[in-house]
RNA sequence: GUCCCCAUCGUCUAGCCUGGUUCAGGACAUCGCCCUUUCACGGCGACGGCGCCAGUUCAAAUCUGGCUGGGGACGCCA
């Protein structure tokens, strides 16, 4: 490429599959590149399989890119450039570096020393190559991977091609296609891959591997970008938390690790937490909000100003939101049941002490947060008994849980009649289920 | 099997290019303490690493070679 000339960089995904975290960081880091660089970003759908190539994936993939925070500068579909190929096929052919057989076209090549100097690694010396012929073009006329790869970056003048490590060891037979065409050769920077937890390769075997999945399971979309970012890129000086626009003020493709990262589940949980927190206040009442609609989660009359309050005692507490459908049900519902982990705490009948908070509870005028625990404590210290004592079954009476968001924030946003009716319910099922102490 | 890539705490990484400032810094996870109404949050702290062997050098995580280990590619899939 001539100096004068824009970088041009891709991300080429093929609708045959969702956009899976391996891929998502691969556009990611071609977006960022493009942006830093002020160059251009092209979208190439690479649809050359039409039997496994479907609508479906393919506006998943455009969706998914769009949420993750990225767009781009123009879009090219394979298949609808199948006649290109054929002409370059027709070139080869004629040049004598081509031939016809089985109605598919081989294109045929002397073995000679490929060298790649990439960005990332370095250069790379292959001494030998395990054949000496590829189709380019498959008997059903469509064009293979490796040449209309190589036909369309070439045409459409990429400087730089920024794609997965898995592709290193079909670059010198594209180097070798440029070459035969007469084709500038682009330059390369092989990402490494993102491995599974356990080291292995990233599969559905191991959890979710589509953005969607990850967004389904409430995960934020700059959450995603940040972490992604992190493997095997840092933007130095001890940071973890970046914007994607940030990061694109001081990207560098060859800042870009060599080593292939372990994905974590539990950092990225942690990170997602971390973006949770920072949403604003309103900005969260709607993710919140959102998320729930589209798992058909609240209950027909849920108003607006409880959906709010209820969303905003969890705000601190959720690494995903999936979560609150999870920790906030009691909120919505009054069929929960008392899990399995707060057994111990349920052995003890209070029913006694609970039953004397009931009563005090119902006599209170305004049923907030500093009235209630006001008179909890004072019940407490009545009996005898430490807040905790009491904190602990009555928190299990009000959602089943062990664990919660606070004890009487809790309480007043769940009023004063679910609350006795919750107390109640606890009592009669230790009549029920355990004798008197 | 052949070719190729890679190698700093369990994991993600800073440092490596331009060897001494590093008895290697940060984050997640784990553990402990503090706060406290449980969990969480927050604060503080602990644990834990330059894969191994040679070489170069006054000096190596940093340079070189070998070994070992991990990963990828060998489809008329992309």
């Amino acid at each position: 490429m001539k100096s004068s000339d824009k970088p041009i960089v891709r991300f080429a995904p093929s609708p045959t599959g969702y956009l899976h975290i391996g891929g998502a960081r691969t556009c990611l880091f071609n977006w960022l590149y493009a942006r830093h660089t002020q160059g251009k970003f092209i979208l190439r759908i690479e649809d050359t399989d039409l039997a496994r190539s479907k609508q479906e994936y393919l506006d998943e993939i455009i969706e998914s890119i769009k949420w993750l925070g990225m767009d781009f500068d123009e879009i090219y579909y394979q298949s609808k450039r199948f006649d290109l190929y054929h002409d370059y096929a027709q070139k080869l052919i004629d040049s004598g570096k081509a031939y016809k057989k089985d109605d598919a076209i081989f294109f045929k090549y002397d073995f000679a020393n490929v060298e790649i100097d990439d960005l990332i690694r370095g250069k790379i010396v292959f001494n030998e190559l395990p054949k000496d012929e590829e189709v380019i073009i498959k008997k059903d006329g469509t064009p293979t991977y490796n040449f209309s790869c190589v036909i369309d970056d070439a045409l459409m003048k990429m400087s730089l091609v920024i794609r997965g490590e898995d592709h290193i060891s079909n670059t010198p037979k594209q180097i070798l296609m440029y070459k035969a065409l007469g084709l500038n050769v682009p330059q390369y920077a092989h990402v490494p891959l993102i491995m599974s937890e356990e080291g292995g390769r990233m599969s559905k075997r191991y959890g979710a591997t589509s953005i969607r999945e990850y967004k389904q399971e409430g995960y934020l979309a700059q959450a995603i970008a940040n972490y992604l970012l992190l493997l095997s890129w840092s933007p130095g000086g001890n940071r973890e938390i970046i914007t994607l626009s940030e990061a694109k003020d001081i990207f560098e493709i060859k800042k870009v690790n060599k080593t292939a990262a372990a994905f974590s589940m539990d950092k990225l949980n942690w990170m997602n937490g971390e973006y949770i927190k920072k949403t604003g206040a309103q900005e969260y009442v709607a993710l919140i909000e959102d998320y729930l609609k589209g798992k058909n989660f609240l209950p027909e009359n849920t108003g607006a100003e409880y959906l709010k309050k209820v969303a905003l005692l969890f705000k601190e507490r959720l690494s995903k939101l999936s979560d609150f459908i999870i920790r906030a049900r009691f909120c919505f519902y009054d069929d929960y049941t008392y899990d399995d982990d707060t057994k111990e705490i349920l052995e003890r009948n209070m029913s006694k002490e609970v039953n004397i908070l009931m009563d005090k509870f119902s006599k209170l005028a305004n049923f907030n947060k500093e009235e209630t625990e006001k008179e909890f404590r004072q019940v407490a210290a009545d009996l005898g008994l430490k807040a905790r004592d009491l904190v602990h079954p009555v928190r299990v009476a009000l959602s089943g849980k062990k664990v919660g968001p606070g004890l009487f924030e809790a309480m007043e946003v769940l009023g004063k009649d679910k609350v006795i009716a919750r107390l109640k319910r606890l009592v009669d099922y230790w009549n029920a289920n355990t004798s008197k102490q």
